[in-house]
DNA sequence: CTCCGCATTAACCAATTGGTCAAACTACTT
DNA sequence: AAGTAGTTTGACCAATTGGTTAATGCGGAG
């Protein structure tokens, strides 16, 4: 096992990138995202990790600081991608195609994802206010609200336009996104109800990777 | 405080509502939904329902049991409607509009069950297993395999009609369940991204409540 | 009235679990 | 070689928590 302490970076006081931090972080997040915070021992986590447990408290004060870590990781990584489309240049059908590929590509990285965060945000209410704060400091100072405002005034045009029917910003924006998360968040749910394997649901997704775009678009046309 | 002992029951030995048993059955749905079963503890459920924490392991043996008759009750009240409503004998259009109604009726009874579930599933495989199995004994031995196939007979008649562009049952289904319980599986994330307040999110809900089915019908037309 | 059985409780127990600490280890400097 | 600072560990601690038990309450049958 190699052991070289603090390799490349000798008068960094906040090293974010010890060997052993990084894979304190990815069995942390393994363990978490399976388990939730609460079901999350920090035993299972230095196991996982092939490290000590007073490891843990040494890199990261407590287990809540922990938790607090690998929810912003998370979370980040799956908002990350989307306030980047919502405001690009494009017209509506191209940033629709693009934000669907783009989530869907997010989502088959780290499917397990949106159950961990929808089970979080639901069981700790600090979780919600903790997210709009990541939210805020994310992008270049653009918060949703901005984001939100932009969208609704590219729908609004193509409104007047006759390009599509009428339909406010946060419909649209929720009804794009419920489609491209639910069946992620709810994956062993439709697993056991549609009787699908692993294989199952990747082509069930390969399917629907296809056929959304046009399906949503379709559903804007006047 | 009133102590009739199992009053209405005299002779039943397995009397499903002796009052306590009730309230601690009450307690327990509160407490396992917003605390998640890992999360919650036996004295909170029993500070809830104003009873010893033994009684909880006289009603039921232990924690998993308690959290597996939540689960049951919990999961039953959302998916019980809906296969009652997807084998009806109405039109496409008229079942789509049925179908969303009785969600959103359903949702707004319980608007924090989708995320447990969510969470639960996700958490323990052994939930995964259990709903199949109730969901087996809760229709008429109606299983979701049938239920889809019944689906895909309607939307294949339609097709030929020429009154909807072609889609599979499965991606029907989920479009359509994705559409309804995501915004409430992710409520406080949306509240917290889109800056609503209770009141902002029962507005919100109303508003789809009109919208979706025009949105999902357009989304089929050829 | 008294006895019996279910319901309820306070006190207790054992195991788990987050967290601490001092000792040991390792690489690097002098 | 010795010292030093950061790293890692085994052992331990205190609090929490699920679960048990013996005693008490209480209503109805005899």
């Amino acid at each position: 096992m190699v052991k070289t302490k603090r390799p490349a970076s000798p008068a960094n006081a906040l090293a974010p990138d010890s060997d052993t931090e990084q894979r304190i972080l990815d069995a942390a997040h393994s363990v978490f995202i399976r388990k939730g915070t609460a079901g999350a021992r920090m035993q299972d986590i230095a196991d996982e990790a092939g490290v000590n447990k007073a490891l843990l408290h040494y890199y990261f004060r407590n287990k809540s600081r922990l938790a607090d870590a690998i929810f912003q990781r998370v979370a980040g990584g799956v908002f990350g991608r989307i306030a980047q489309v919502a405001r690009s240049e494009s017209g509506l059908e191209a940033m629709v195609r693009s934000i669907i590929a783009i989530y869907f590509e997010q989502l088959a990285r780290s499917p397990y994802a949106p159950a961990y965060v929808i089970g979080e945000i639901n069981q700790d209410p600090e979780r919600g206010r903790q997210l709009v704060q990541m939210l805020s400091g994310l992008r270049d100072g653009a918060t949703p609200a901005m984001v939100l405002g932009a969208l609704q005034q590219k729908i609004d045009a193509s409104i007047r336009a006759g390009t599509i029917r009428p339909i406010s910003a946060p419909q649209f924006l929720v009804n794009l996104v419920s489609l491209c998360v639910f069946p992620f968040a709810a994956r062993p749910l439709l697993c056991a109800i549609m009787g699908m394997d692993d294989a199952g649901f990747v082509a069930f997704i390969e399917e629907r990777k296809r056929t959304l775009p046009d399906f949503f678009l379709n559903a804007l046309r006047p």
